[in-house]
RNA sequence: GCCGGGGUGGCGAAAUGGUAGACGCAGGAGACUUAAAAUCUUCUGUCCCCUGUGGACGUGCGGGUUCAAGUCCCGCCUCCGGCACCA
């Protein structure tokens, strides 16, 4: 567990995936395996900073006083981490090495500096992170944000997008979540085309595109360029000049928002130049249009507008030749993107797509005009932020501008201690100001901070020896520990942290620290914890301390006004937070945990029922009642040393089997109903046999700690029922002597009989033909056959 | 549009192709109580009748495979999440 200690405290989201580790861990334990079960901190990041903009508050006293609070209610909750193991991003001794991964980075090449257009408010005066940058405008104020190139750092993790993706394919992770990272990746298989400028043009040379259907060559009637594309300004003819520039600079101007997800509709300008296509010399005029990224691919593109529906649009609002090359659609209609007979296309007609993809390919390697390529979407990691709380560079800038590695022995270079926490209003973080930090001799430190997923791309690492002053951990442990068996946490680390942390650990590897490609083997998400909402007539949120139920629904207390109710995110603004403190004093953290598994599958989203808790707490109050004498401090008399009786030994022998299975499967909410149905069971019994009452307390210690401890302890054990071991079961006790067989006449149920479970066929027909319902459904009708399922079911196939 | 995951009582849900609705919540009835809360017992998918050891229907919709389908196959509808001018 690795949470970002925020200043609100937990909400009853966190517990979940928590509470799941925390029963796994446990049952782990007392089966044997020696679990390491840890907690820290991801502690750098936005709101503590934002905090000291306004406060001036030190985000390290911020980050400590939540650490503080967020500790207090975790343990309150009786998780069992080891808190030795207890790190946090912020601290020296970790970013330590936190900058010590990235000079290793740095000296494999894969750390570098680019002009990047970065999100710049100018409002603000500062440049902001993606995820502050809310649908084009600033998260803080709602000012616009631009793309501005700054000098930034970067991380080569396109070097890596195709081991990131084939080792996907080993991992035991949600479908979703491997679909999300290949998606994100994006590899396309396709072809690199050069077009020869035509003689006429201002300049000589190639372009170059990327194109993912090079059997449509013989189709592409106009190549468009990115507006950024090296070479607009040299090709375009001079009628053309005015035009293009005045495009290129309103691209310039938009926002990445206006460019893609607003702006549907085509625009961009001819160049006046044409290009040769080498597939039949035709001339080819050059267009240019912010539809084409500057960043994908060779920037710039073969237009078919048959058979692409961007191209399509394009040259229906540019008036440009539209030609079919595959069969199959109405080009007068749309575009047509499926598979068909290639036509107009030369050496390619009456090839299918997938061949003519082949044969096209060769012909251009053939004739040195194009080759085989592969594109990822997956762009290289920004990696620095103009801000204070977050890692220092271990950068140094000389005269001439360029970056030198601070010596490994000169680590951790700490954070100095600032003024203000405000932006230095050029773009550049509060460290710019600080001259004495900032001069090194005549050489000068990077003032970047690095982003807040560096130091949770490796903290998995640093639990295995968190205090290794000599290393960011010893090779003796990684060898024992890793991978990380079991990693449980929310989709909203889907693709970013989940794939950063993949990069370095694959780095790491290349290094030798490590000795496994994957850092996570077994990956699982917990699903959001929603809650009821409720509104009143205008529309307006009441909080749910104000909402009564009634036979007619929600109203609101005070005035019996009706409401609506919906299910929705939890929020202060709706006002239906659930607190887990508050949980905890009106139930105990038990009964928390205990219903934060009962919801339903871990890995669905579901609301929050107050209702649900009183459930599970009235379970927990039975378990009690049960072993506890009323009003006293010691074991019921009913709590007996006598052997059960088959009936209770086979469903005690049910229960082991089932509660353990469903933690090994995830299973949490069936295991406790197993637990129900138990102590349903041994409730009716005159006396509870000692073994079939530690049963109980053995399998329910997992789940709520707490009350087993002592149970166990009423049970007359002076040792901790979280260090016995889980109990044993066998299977042939499993099974009652008698079974219940369902009986069928024509596929349809008509009634049940109990026999001895080895009774023979015949005697079970007979058995079941004497149902009264059974023989009515059977009379004046022939049994074309019978089928009998041992244990289960008999059906009668009569006519 | 593309990718991924769902749709079962009033609600959360359960069901290796073999008794749909376990377990829990909410609700009804009863016991205890002066009373209420708590607790305990019991009923609770819908509908029909001759009230039973009864019948019909029922897992988003329409087909199919099978002795038997919530579960497998084909075609739809719909909700949620992610991506989205990536050529």
């Amino acid at each position: 567990m690795f949470p970002y200690p925020s200043g609100q405290g937990l909400h009853v989201g966190h517990p979940e995936g928590y509470t799941a580790s925390d029963i796994i861990a446990r049952y782990k334990r007392m089966n044997g395996f020696n679990v390491l079960h840890p907690i820290g901190w991801d502690a750098f990041g936005l709101p503590a900073e934002q905090y000291a903009i306004k406060t001036g508050t030190h985000p390290r006293i911020t980050t400590e006083a939540n650490i503080a609070n967020f500790k207090r209610q975790i343990k309150s909750l009786g998780f069992s981490y080891d808190w030795d193991r207890e790190i946090n991003t912020t601290d020296p001794n970790y970013y330590k090495w936190t900058q010590w991964i990235f000079l290793q980075l740095y000296k494999r090449g894969l750390a570098y500096v680019a002009e990047a257009p970065v999100n710049w408010c100018p409002a603000l005066g500062t440049v902001l992170a993606n995820e502050e940058v809310i649908d084009g405008k600033s998260e803080v104020g709602g000012y616009e944000v631009i793309r501005k190139p700054m000098r930034q750092w970067m991380l080569k993790i396109t070097a890596y997008a195709e081991r990131l993706l084939e080792d996907l394919d080993g991992l035991d992770w949600p479908e979703r979540i491997k679909a999300m990272q290949r998606n994100w990746i994006g590899r396309s298989l396709g072809a690199e085309v050069d077009f020869a400028l035509a003689p006429e043009t201002a300049v000589h040379g190639n372009i170059r595109v990327f194109t993912t259907r090079p059997d449509t060559l013989f189709g592409a009637t106009f190549l468009v360029l990115s507006p950024e594309h090296a070479l607009v300004k040299a090709i375009t003819t001079p009628e053309c000049r005015k035009a293009v520039e005045d495009y290129c600079e309103q691209a310039a101007k938009k926002s990445d928002l206006e460019r893609t997800d607003l702006a549907k509709t085509k625009t961009g300008v001819f160049t006046g130049a044409y290009a040769i296509n080498p597939v039949n010399n035709k001339p080819t005029p050059i267009w240019i249009a912010d539809y084409v990224l500057s960043t994908y691919g060779t920037g710039a593109i073969m237009s078919v507008p048959g058979h692409d529906t961007r191209d399509y649009d394009f040259a229906k609002a540019f008036n440009l030749p539209i030609i079919e090359v595959i069969q199959g659609g109405d080009l007068s209609k749309e575009a047509y993107t499926g598979d068909g007979l290639h036509v107009n296309s030369g050496f390619l007609d009456g090839l299918n797509v997938p061949d003519g993809k082949k044969k096209m390919t060769e012909w251009l390697e053939e004739h040195k005009v194009g080759k085989a390529s592969i594109n990822y979407k997956l762009r290289d990691w920004l990696f620095s932020r103009q801000r204070y709380w977050g890692e220092p560079f271990p950068i140094l800038w000389d005269k001439n501008h360029q970056h030198h590695p601070l010596p490994e022995e000169q680590l951790p270079l700490t954070l100095p201690e600032v003024q203000s926490y405000e932006p230095s209003g050029t773009g550049e973080s509060p460290l710019a100001n600080i001259t004495e930090w900032l001069k090194v001799g005549d050489m000068t430190r990077e003032t970047n901070t690095m982003p807040q997923w560096a130091g949770s791309c490796w903290y998995y690492l640093r639990y295995i020896d968190p205090n290794n002053s000599e290393a960011p951990f010893s090779q003796a442990n990684e060898k024992y520990w890793m991978p990380v068996d079991f990693y449980i946490g929310g989709a909203e680390h889907a693709v970013l942290h989940l794939l950063y942390a993949r990069f370095w650990h694959k780095v790491l590897y290349d290094i030798g620290l490590v000795h496994t490609k994957e850092p996570f083997q077994k990956l699982f998400n917990q699903g959001m914890i929603l809650a009821y909402s409720y509104k009143d007539q205008h529309g307006a949120y009441v909080h749910v301390d104000d909402v009564q139920k009634t036979e007619n629904g929600a109203v609101r207390k005070s005035t019996g006004e009706p409401l609506t109710m919906q299910i929705e995110k939890m929020s202060k603004s709706r006002g239906n937070v659930v607190n887990p403190d508050d949980v905890v004093r009106d139930y105990g953290a038990d009964s928390l945990r205990l219903y934060e598994m009962f919801m339903g599958p871990l890995d669905q989203v579901k609301p929050w029922d107050p209702d649900g808790v009183s459930g599970v707490n009235r379970f927990l109050a039975r378990c009690w009642k049960l072993l506890v004498a009323q009003n006293e401090d010691k074991l019921h008399e009913r709590v007996v040393d006598e052997p059960c009786d088959a009936e209770t030994e086979m469903i005690r022998n049910v229960t082991i089997r089932k509660v353990g299975e469903d933690i090994e499967n995830l299973r949490f909410n069936t295991g406790i109903s197993a637990m129900m149905v138990y102590i349903n069971a041994l409730e009716k019994l005159p006396k509870v046999p000692r073994i079939a009452a530690e049963t109980l307390v053995l399998v329910l210690s997992p789940y709520a700690p707490h009350i087993a401890e002592e149970l166990w302890q009423m049970l007359g054990h002076t040792d901790c029922v979280s260090l016995a071991p889980w109990p044993k079961y066998d299977p042939a006790k499993c099974e009652r002597n008698t079974v219940t067989i369902a009986v069928q006449v024509v596929g349809k149920m008509r009634g049940t009989f109990d026999i001895d479970r080895n009774a023979p066929e015949e005697e079970m027909v007979a058995a079941a033909k004497a149902i009264p319902a059974v023989a009515r459904q059977l009379e004046g009708k022939n049994i074309v056959k019978t089928i009998i399922v041992p244990g289960k079911i008999i059906n009668f196939i009569a006519k």
